[in-house]
DNA sequence: CCCTGATTCGC
DNA sequence: GCGAATCAGG
């Protein structure tokens, strides 16, 4: 398969929808997940939260990763292989790192002191306790974050779709589409009283049994018909 | 082990 | 330009 101007736009439509490499692959067909990716990359689209490139931490130390057995002929691949990507790409403010000392477990206090440099006064109660001045109370209230039950963004083709969660014992339940893509929804109409689809969409599920022996017409077929890609 | 995306590099 | 192989985190 080649990569086509159509292909490429649903790979790009479908790419900033959020979906997987692996629909993506899936839906296009004839591509493999990692040649999704490629291409993504290529066409300069990347970008959304990857797994594995969150972490940026130079406290790593450097694992040198023990070379493989095989081969050690081959070329050398580039110069400096070992140290190639250890810098870290200045993508935000990179802020000077406190020194990895040695942590203690002290040092791991969950809310340390909104001013360090401040000098905090505290007062040995007997028996060796720490008192706790008025303005001393740790802050335990930890500002909620604001959380969305819903997504800003639930994809404008699924907008006034009758999508799963709609469904109920009153409006058809006949699925429109393919279940999977991202405009599958179900019919949504009011139901044929008695029966979870409504009055069309059950003429097509419930058909009149035919005598036997008797050519009967080609059965409905599932989900809308045949796949087309 | 499964998934994910990122990167590398021979083709 | 392409994508398998590989890496690396969840």
């Amino acid at each position: 398969m080649s990569w086509t101007d159509e292909r490429i736009e649903q790979l790009r439509n479908m790419w900033e929808k959020g979906l997987t490499a692996s629909q993506i692959a899936d839906e296009l067909g004839g591509v493999s997940r990692n040649a999704v990716i490629g291409k993504a990359h290529r066409l300069g689209l990347k970008s959304r939260p990857s797994p594995v490139k969150a972490t940026e931490k130079v406290a790593k130390a450097p694992k040198p990763v023990a070379p493989k057995p095989i081969a050690p002929a081959a070329a050398p691949r580039a110069a400096a292989p070992a140290f190639s990507r250890p810098a870290a790409p200045p993508r935000t403010e990179a802020k000077p790192v406190a020194e990895p000392r040695p942590a203690t477990e002290a040092d791991a206090a969950d809310a340390p002191p909104p001013k360090p440099d401040t000098p905090r006064i505290v007062s040995i109660g007997p028996g060796g306790f720490i008192r706790q001045g008025p303005g001393d109370q740790q802050a335990p209230i930890p500002p909620a974050p604001p959380r969305r039950l819903v997504p800003a963004k639930p994809s404008p083709e699924i907008a006034g779709k009758t999508s799963l969660l709609d469904l109920n014992d009153r409006i058809c339940r006949w699925p429109m589409g393919h279940p999977g893509e991202p405009d599958f929804h179900f019919c949504g109409v009011a139901v044929n009283p008695g029966f979870p689809y409504c009055v069309e969409h059950c003429g097509r599920a419930y058909q009149a049994q035919l005598p036997r022996g008797t050519r009967r017409p080609p059965p409905p077929p599932p989900f809308g018909g045949p796949r087309v890609r």
